[in-house]
DNA sequence: GTAATACCTAAACCTAACTTTAGGTCAAGC
DNA sequence: GCTTGACCTAAAGTTAGGTTTAGGTATTAC
């Protein structure tokens, strides 16, 4: 059994999110001694999932609604296995799309290096848009396209 | 040269936002018609830009301070590789932490598809945390370790 | 016994990034 | 000549996800 300010130190979450997300239902079955917050090793895993679920794009109304399933017994699994695959596919698309945001910051990275050492821009410009280099030109087209 | 409304319906991005992004100072340089936007292919690349930044988690005004850079020459490409570099190594943390989730994500997908065959979590109780399938057990001691 | 800590609540406040609203201009088609 | 549609502005409103504030309790250290 841990405390808020013990939690709070071993997620390097601030005390006033916990309590927030506890305002919000985030732990439905979190005990209390006295009107102390006590996170059992069900609240600590609460949060490894409450981490992972906003991380995809999840809301904490969401959330919630996801540890309100997990007090309600087996009748909710398909419904909780549902989500997470949905959350899955939601994560896949994002990393596409930050697949396509790293090959646009290389192909900025090499194409400010170029003109660092040109100067200018004009050899680049010349380059544009079907000349570059092989590999650089697989990121432009990539981002360009 | 395109209208607000082409380039919303190119970028698929409202016409509210494209005056806010105007607002805030992210087209520096772009003309007007008697009062109505012109948007050049300048434009076009810029807002494939703040795109990009504002995925690798660049805020609007950091955003804002780049395209002045872009409109002061040479004497800022200095700085302007180092924002990309910078944004290129936030973009790889974030990738990680998402891995992570992944493997979140797929645990608990596999926890749910035993739990929903089982019909309970008895079985999976006594597996955990350390008698899991080969396969599992990476992506949990990932999450947990 | 009192001072410092660590906990508590309710409610107000904050921020970024938009979106909506209200009112206006301007060119084209009928 | 008037209606429609696409543009314009300034300013107010919205939302999520917290954070801060003000005031209070309870345990431990001296």
């Amino acid at each position: 059994m841990y405390t808020i300010g013990q939690i709070s130190e071993m997620f390097n979450i601030p005390i006033s999110t916990l309590r927030y997300y506890d305002k919000e239902g985030l732990f439905p079955e979190m005990e209390r001694k006295s009107g102390i917050r006590r996170f059992s090793e069900k609240e600590v895993e609460a949060l490894r999932v409450i981490e992972c679920l906003k991380i995809s794009g999840l809301e904490i109304k969401d959330i919630k609604q996801f540890m309100e399933w997990c007090t309600e017994g087996p009748s909710t699994y398909p419904k909780r296995k549902e989500l997470f695959e949905k959350r899955k596919e939601a994560v896949e698309e994002e990393l596409k799309q930050i697949q396509k945001t790293m090959d646009m910051l290389k192909f900025k990275c090499w194409y400010y290096e170029t003109a660092i050492k040109d100067g200018n821009e004009d050899r680049l410009n010349e380059m544009l848009p079907d000349h570059l280099p092989k590999e650089i030109q697989k990121l432009y087209d990539n981002v360009h396209g």
